[in-house]
DNA sequence: CGAATGATTGACCCCCTTCAAAAGCGGTGG
DNA sequence: CCACCGCTTTTGAAGGGGGTCAATCATTCG
């Protein structure tokens, strides 16, 4: 059977002669090592609520904040994506979050089009992109029973446990807040007078300890902590 | 709530030969119209948090609500799933999750491992489930929106335009309440008094009108309804 | 009917928000 | 080097929205 669509027409072409610059099983690493590098400044947008979805993009570096604004301008932060995370997935074409760097960061970028045509005859990429959005999805189900159940100690208590995991191993016990309190703030349904508030109690319970100006908290009781969090 | 997407035309073998069990490339649909048929009876548990993750499901009739408990009790509802609606799939090998039958409902069940498989070498079948798991993340971020940034009021009015927009169409502006207070609340993250009061609120606001005993909503005035769940 | 379950309503209170002010913290330039 | 400025964070005081506790009402079912 004659393949129909031009990157499957190429694909097949390509496999046949040539080494193919994409194979019809190239994994999606291998995909995304083939886009280009893209720099984007602390509070520039990777893209907008509204903009045709392009592109899929993987953070290479920094931290990329993806939030939903509401008309009133109240925001609500749904992920922070970090190295490795991939942002801009989706089935309509046009954005319905928006995509802000939080630092100075790096992403990948990667068409959507020709992602997701590949991935309608190439079982292993769309079984990747079916992985990622599960992750996703759990992340995000983790972050709903956070702000719908817990306290502002617990959200905390949950947020620093979650970066903790993210960022630094089992036993590097001081996670960076690239964010500033207004990120985490919208992230938990909060108000950075809250944020601020709480996590002065934390201190002074002596759970955590904050370093460099409030942007590194180190963890000094890690087992209050996740209590906290869990309850 | 994983909104499956139209029935495609029949694999090519099926059409070319016979029918064979599974071809190489059956719909999600097919494959789900050879699961078996169970009956879960109001309250009644799909699956548990914990469970080996055996079957995925598809809602036919009634409510299945997918939630998360915390340590001391508290719940979160995740998801009111509504026929049509895939409950169960994920990346884990255990259910991270509960579901349970709201009212008298009728799933159809489907071996997980054998989906799954499937789907490692029928990208058509992953796209689907790609696109499943989209869908619900969508809907789960919409819902992180409504519990992190609005209040009851503008909480519940967001839950009734969804019921409204899921259930009735555009023309029927009642929509029946199967699931109780409590689920509305652990779903919103408010308390049931809260719903409780937040309802007659909008009742005595005439955007709403409360019948058959408090299950069921209509809706008088949509407007200001749709203004008050964006606001 | 009477018991059980769920929904409503009331009174009180607390956690978080709101409003306001002060204090850090870099940058820039005189 | 330090004064100044903008931005962010912290801290304080006051108020409100929703939680908690408790009583009443409604509905269903044995």
């Amino acid at each position: 059977m004659l393949a129909t669509h031009p990157l499957e027409a190429r694909s097949y072409l390509q496999t046949a002669r040539e080494a193919p610059k994409i194979a019809p099983t190239t994994s999606l690493d291998d995909r995304l090592a083939q886009g280009t590098l893209r720099r984007i400044e602390a509070k520039e947008h990777v893209y907008c609520e509204g903009d045709p979805r392009t592109h899929v993009f993987q953070v290479e570096q920094g931290v990329i904040a993806v939030y939903k604004t509401l008309v009133d301008g109240r925001r609500q932060i749904i992920d922070f994506a970090y190295p490795g995370d991939l942002i801009g997935l989706g089935v309509l074409r046009e954005h319905v979050l928006s995509a802000q760097a939080v630092c100075t960061s790096k992403v990948r970028c990667l068409s959507a089009a020709t992602l997701e045509r590949a991935a309608e005859s190439d079982a292993n990429l769309a079984i990747k992109l079916y992985r990622a959005v599960c992750q996703e999805l759990a992340a995000t189900r983790h972050l709903l029973v956070t702000v719908g159940q817990r306290s502002a100690a617990e959200r905390l208590a949950s947020f620093l446990l979650t970066l903790h995991r993210r960022l630094g191993g089992p036993s590097n016990m001081t996670v960076d807040l690239a964010m500033r309190r207004s990120d985490i703030a919208d992230l938990l349904g909060l108000t950075i007078e809250t944020v601020s508030r709480t996590i002065a109690k934390l201190r002074s319970m002596g759970i955590i300890e904050v370093e460099h100006g409030g942007t590194k908290v180190h963890i000094r009781d890690f087992d209050r902590l996740e209590e906290l969090a869990s309850g």
